[in-house]
Parts: C-alpha cells; structure tokens; sequence
DNA sequence: GTTTTAAACGAAAACGTTTTCGTTTTTGTA
DNA sequence: TACAAAAACGAAAACGTTTTCGTTTAAAAC
C-alpha cells in the first residue's frame, strides 16, 4: 500500500540505494547488468520517485505559479491553455490563482507561490495594482518572473504583450476609413498598462485625421466582473450626452457587446447609426447580431510564449548564466465584420 | 539571499532547532519568552517554511490537481473558479490540467497528479473514457477523487453532478408546452453518462407525451474543440432530412449556437419555424439574437462543492476515519428566452 | 533541605532522494 | 604474476522540517 522507495528496491537487489538511483537516473558508473536488474524491478513494484524527497534535494519543484485577474474570460482562459500545455510539454505544473482585480489578493497569492517554492511565476496584473513591492521581490529572490497582457512597464522582468497602441490605432482609423467623423471610446480602468496605450492609440489615430479629440467622448469601464452591465450603462449614457456620435472604439468584446445590446434595444442600428469596433476576439463576437468587428488578440499564443520565455529563464538560472529579461510583442490583427460596414456619407466616394 | 532555516534562527539566539520549529507552531511545551523571541525573530528575518521540507515530513502537499477535458469553455472556467476559490480559502493550491478530450492524455496526466503526490484529484472525465482504471488505481492508493460532470457510475467515488435527465426532460416538456409537435435532439458524445441522460430525458419527455420518438431526429455531436461548427452542420443536416421539424432540445449551448446561426443564414426564422433549447446556460445565450432559452447549469457551485467534498475526504483519510462518498445533486433551473416563445398553431389555446 | 512534580528544552531519528568522494572489484598491460 | 587503470559500487552527508522521547531546569510540596 505504502509507496515503493529506493530503499526497498535495493534491499531486493541486495545493493545500495545509491546504486539504484545512480541506475534509474542513467550514471555512467554503474553496470549494464545492475541497470537492467533495477529498471526491471523498478518497473513491475511501479516504483515512482517521491517528488517531496527530490524537490527538496534539487531545490525545485517543477512548478509554476499563475496569477491572473480572471478565469472566467475568453481571452484569459486562452492564454492558461497556452501556458499549461505548453509548460506539460517541458514536465512543468500550473498551479492557478485569481487575483479578481484586486491588489490584496494578487500580493498574497504571490507571497504564497514564494512560499510555496514554485521555480517562476507568470502574472497578468490586476487593474488596482500600483504598488510592485510584491513584484520586485520575487525578482530579488532571482525567481524568473514573465508577465503577460496587464504589466507593468516599471517592473524589470520579461513582458509578452502586443503593441495596444497601434492596434488601438489601426481600429480607429478603421472606425474613419468607414466614414465615422465623431468617434467615442469606452476605455479600460486607469491603472493598467494596455487600457493606458489603448486610449493613445485611438487619440493619436484621430489627430493624425485632423478630427477633433473630445474627451467627453471617452468613456470608463472598470472591466471586472461587471464588462458587460457597463458596457450597456456606458451606451445609454452616451446616447443622452451625445446623440452626433457615429462610431465607437470599445477596450474589450464583452463591453462592446453589453453595449450592441443596449443600442439594439434602443433601436440604434448598428452599424447604421454607430459603427463598433471591440478588442480581443472573444469567440462571441463572431456570433451575435451584427457580428463584431475587433482586434484579434492571441491569447493561446501569448500564453505559449510567456512560459516558453519563463522556462528559458529558468534553466538560465539553474545553469547560472545571466538572466536576460525580453519584451515579447505579438502580432494583432483587425478582424473586419458587419458592426463596421462602409457606410454611405454625402462626403464620400462609394464604389 | 539563500532562503532563512529553522536552523538559523535556533543558531542566533542560541537554542535547538526543535524549540524553534515548536515555538513556531505553539507547542505547549516552550515558554513564553522563548516563543516570543522566536517569533519575533523570524519575522525580521521573514522566516518562511521550506515546503519541500514539510511535503516530505508530513506525507501531504496541500495541493490537489484539477482534470478537465477543456478550459476555453465558459461551463468548464466557471468550475475552475469555483474550485479555486473555494481551495484558497482552505489553504489548498490547484494545479490543473486539460485532457483535451482524450483518454490517453487524461490517464498520463492522473498518473502525472499521482507522481506529483497531490492529495486528492477533481476530474470530469473525457468524452473518450471508457476505461477506468487510472481512476481505480487513485482509489487504491487511497487518495480522495471527486468527479463532477462527466462522470462514470461504477467508479466508486464521490460525485458532483445535475439531474440531467430531469433537466432534459423538463427542456424538453417546455418545447412541447410551447406547441411543438416534431421535436429533433442534437445529442452529445456516445459514452458521457450526462449526454446519455440528457438523451433519456429528451425521450421520456417525448413518450410521456404521446408524441413518437423518431430515431431519425436524433444527431451526435462530440462537443469538442468543433461545438460551434458541428451545430451549424448538424442543423444543414435536419433542414435537408427533415422539413417538419418545430423544435430542437440541444445537448449544450455552444452546438446550439452554431445551430442558430446556420438556421440564421437559410432563413429559418427562430422561434416561428423552429423553437431551440439549449444547455449549460454560457453567458453568450442571452446576448445572441434571439436569446436562447436553456437549462442553467450552476458551474460555479459545482466547482465549490467539489472541492469542499474532496476536503472533507482529505481531511477523513488524514484522521484515519472512514471514508464516506457522497454523490450530490446540485440544482438545475429553465431559464426561458426568445428562442421559444410560445407560437400560435391552430389547435392550441392562446391567452 | 530534600523530594516530587511540572515546565522547558534538546538530541536524534525520520521522511526519500541526490551527489560527492572514497573504496572495492574487474580488466588490461607489461 | 604484478601492477596500473578503469569500471563498478557504496558510505555518508545533505536538503529542512517534524515529532518522539529522554533530559535538564524550575517550581511546588513536604
């Protein structure tokens, strides 16, 4: 009942535990004969080396700790597919936490993936982190640390993220290439990174048109829990503040569709009345009525990438070669769909 | 910059090792003054407990492992979170792991989660799992199992699941309350214990109901990776063999989903020429057009009271009690949208 | 002041593995 | 046959903690 152990093979045999681990682990300095007979009995008593027992000889526990906002979200969901199988490819464990955009919470799970003794940690920001103290010190425990989508330009350690600001321009422009001259943007909160670069880019993208920048026009979601009721708040507001706008570039799909859902019920057509474009991708966009139009955000890729540049890191550390922190930008794309059709405007040449 | 011991703090302030480690865990036997003092010191020092160490004396990890067949799945995430949270608050960590739907994956990876040594395994199976004895073999080494979902009946362990084939039965009841006389059902995989009583309940609905069960009406989708693109080919099937056909009971949302948009695209006005029921209850049926009507299915819930059943276990086997599997029934609930508004037909009372 | 009892402490083994380094055995060479 | 070299093996320490049980010290009882 009781596991196997070294022990118990070598005292069958009548060798020395060392001989025995020396031959499953494939020494040079042990004999073919002895390694056949150990394998062998190794293999029929279904003999497993006891991970507690090696991870605390080697000092690592092929583990790594995952620290994200939220589970619940298709583009997060996407990116844990990624690092998981990936990191099962290279023998590693994904141990999971959610920080629920809080700042609380995301420190203690840190401090309990260090405690915890995991060989690196990747991490998505929450929205209310400001503070990187927790951050900084998994750096000075020379843990690898790689953080994905929300970072923090601040922190000295490996980034895969995607370049927010021109894809923020590119969706814009694409709002003015079909005919929008009065664009709102419903923004992500304040704090992160990319809803900071997102914002930029739709701001750079209108005056680089000579079209005026309002910031009236720019609206907030929080992005938690509650994407979608904002984004159908935000919409309602916004017909009441403003009834001359034509377009919208919206911070994330599930916002963007809460407020389609709010236009469509006010019998605002879209893209008719107002052209939407969202980001992310969320596989729902392609789905509802109209479809969305969004930026393709890669999520699966992103995650691959973060684990296989915190697997580098790792053996880099193991080998005691000098770590060498990257910043990994992925390729976005615009996917075009019908909340964005060309639209027939007096001042424009249709063909 | 190496990590602090027991034995350095012992060594500062000139005690043994096991005093520490005592006055650490309140043992009754050290003094106050020494207690305080240890304590006091290992904050400064930011003491914290080698896990490797711990694991390897005390037998047990404080971490379970997690097997689903997908995590891009809004059912499957929303368990993860459930799961996750409920095991943070017991000090437990998950590691999760994907079986994509396959059974040799899913066998490698409880053999993976048992080498690890975690101390107990959360699993709803793969659709291809037929064979059970990977799961035997967690039972025989007397490590708690919970399975929830997808599970199988004559594995002796504890399981978290719905009524199905009530769910189904009542979905089912609610497109013939709703007037529909010729009711198709897209079904999942063949081995799924939950798609077999989803299939049952369709039926007995039917029976119950003096309408006839035609084979014909029932299609197969494996609801894997290709939910989405299997509804749309199933409902290009119906709508070429069958042109009678009012009503579809659909074994979860994405298929029906994908279903709606093929019926979309050809015409096929829902809820008049066909009503749909789906299942699982994924955020995105209530924003698609039309809504979708569906079982909700409590994901989260599912995933809590797993986890809080396999602490129970744990926590049995640690205190050498017996142990004592539970099979739970969590509710289910009709949650009624537009894709089955009650159509007038002519030999139907309307209010 | 001596004995009894209780309170405080520590030595040491154990958990199972890995790895260094020294010892034994075998093989090859003169 | 003797000796060097190579091959095979094993003793032992180490990783850091927990816990049993024995020992010392302090307090209480006589």
């Amino acid at each position: 009942m009781k596991p196997v152990t070294l022990k118990q093979i070598a005292e069958q045999l009548n060798i020395s535990v060392t001989t025995v681990s020396k031959a499953l682990k494939d020494y040079p300095d042990v004999s073919k004969k002895t390694r056949g007979l150990v394998r062998e009995l190794a293999k029929t008593l279904n003999y497993k080396p006891n991970t507690f027992a090696v991870n605390l000889r080697t000092k690592e526990s092929k583990t790594i700790g995952l620290v994200i906002p939220v589970i619940v979200h298709h583009f997060f969901s996407s990116v844990i597919k990624g690092i998981i199988s990936q990191a099962e490819k290279k023998g590693y464990l994904v141990i999971i936490l959610q920080s629920n955009e809080s700042y609380e919470l995301e420190k203690k799970q840190i401090d309990l993936l260090l405690s915890q003794r995991v060989d690196g940690i990747i991490i998505s920001l929450a929205n209310g982190t400001a503070d990187f103290s927790h951050l900084n010190e998994v750096i000075a425990q020379e843990k690898p640390l790689v953080m994905f989508d929300k970072i923090a330009k601040i922190v000295k350690c490996s980034k895969i993220i995607i370049d927010d600001r021109k894809a923020a321009y590119i969706a814009t422009q694409h709002l003015i290439d079909s005919g929008c001259k009065r664009i709102a943007h419903f923004r992500g909160a304040l704090l992160p990174q990319n809803s900071i670069d997102r914002f930029l880019g739709y701001k750079k993208a209108l005056l680089d048109n000579n079209l005026p920048y309002d910031p009236s026009l720019v609206y907030i979601c929080e992005c938690g829990d509650m994407s979608f009721e904002e984004g159908k708040k935000n919409a309602k507001q916004l017909l009441k503040d403003h009834d001359d706008v034509d377009g919208i570039f919206i911070n994330t799909d599930l916002v963007a569709i809460g407020a389609m859902t709010a236009f469509n019920k006010q019998g605002v057509k879209i893209p008719e009345d107002i052209s939407i474009v969202g980001f992310s991708n969320w596989f729902m966009s392609s789905v509802i009525s109209p479809t969305l139009t969004t930026i393709n955000q890669p999520g699966f890729k992103m995650g691959k990438t973060a684990f296989k540049q915190l697997y580098n890191e790792i053996r880099a550390i193991k080998n005691k070669k000098p770590k060498t922190s990257k910043i990994i930008t992925l390729e976005t794309e615009l996917i075009k769909r019908e909340s964005t059709k060309k639209i027939k405007r007096p001042n424009l040449l249709e063909n």
